[in-house]
DNA sequence: TATACCGGTATACAAAAGGAAAGCGATATA
DNA sequence: TATATCGCTTTCCTTTTGTATACCGGTATA
């Protein structure tokens, strides 16, 4: 009842694969948002508070301009993050995460939740192969 | 009371900027998992029973032997999914998902929430930018 | 004048991820 | 003998991602 002979199974019956695809779409999204090299720390970073250019950047060894820049950029677009100008003399300029940005809140919670779990697991896991 | 004069704010108090990157360790491991072109792909396909590996290359338009491959055994390495041998001749091999790797199944649908919710805000984003 | 900070950009390069195509040993089919 | 299927691996190549470094115009500080 359960062997090999679902040759032609793939998807439940009313989806096809496309469909089935399609469905992955948004679950991409959300993956790439939160894809990057520094992304979750700058996200980090910025949930204490408002942060100028150079300050993120100290605070997030090995983070060079050219990457803050591109994923603020990136931030920006999906409106997860606001660039102030003040109009100071020089210019002051500041990132802040907006409400949309903090509903990523519950997600990374998530992520982290599983990930926690991972951890443990695979450590554990490892332990236990050569004892 | 909320403009520039948080210049050494950070971290909660009770946060090193050590102890903040380690809290997205787990986070950034799930993200691993669940990143890479094909991922979810083969995990959607496993989820709908045990499949060969051809099979789940034929479901799967564009995917490549050496990236299944790959990602399988990356997979498998996570204990996320198992590979069958059946001692047939010639061999055959099945590989399905663990009760462990079906945990991921929240995780998944978290992210599609966040990512249909996000999908629509920046669709109806772009259009109002010329409209 | 020289130095440093600010908010970045530009250029060149290295490393990682992914794609295209061929091939391997085995078995089956004609 | 020639062809195809299975479960992959290998090699070479392109694209994407990230790093290193220098630089820009502006202001301030010595």
């Amino acid at each position: 009842m359960e062997a090999t002979e679902h040759d032609k199974r793939k998807c439940p019956s009313h989806l096809s694969t496309g469909e089935c695809n399609k469905q992955l779409l948004p679950v991409k999204d959300a993956l790439d948002i939160l894809s990057g090299k520094w992304k979750l720390q700058i996200i980090l970073s910025l949930t204490f508070g408002k942060k100028r250019f150079r300050q993120i950047q100290r605070e997030i060894p090995g983070l060079t301009p050219k990457m803050l820049s591109k994923e603020l950029k990136e931030l920006e677009i999906n409106e997860l993050a606001v660039r102030h100008v003040y109009d100071t003399l020089p210019v002051t300029i500041e990132y802040e995460l907006t409400p949309y940005g903090r509903t990523l809140k519950p997600l990374i919670a998530e992520l982290h939740k599983w990930g926690t779990k991972h951890r443990k697991r695979i450590i554990a896991g490892s332990r236990k192969k050569s004892g």
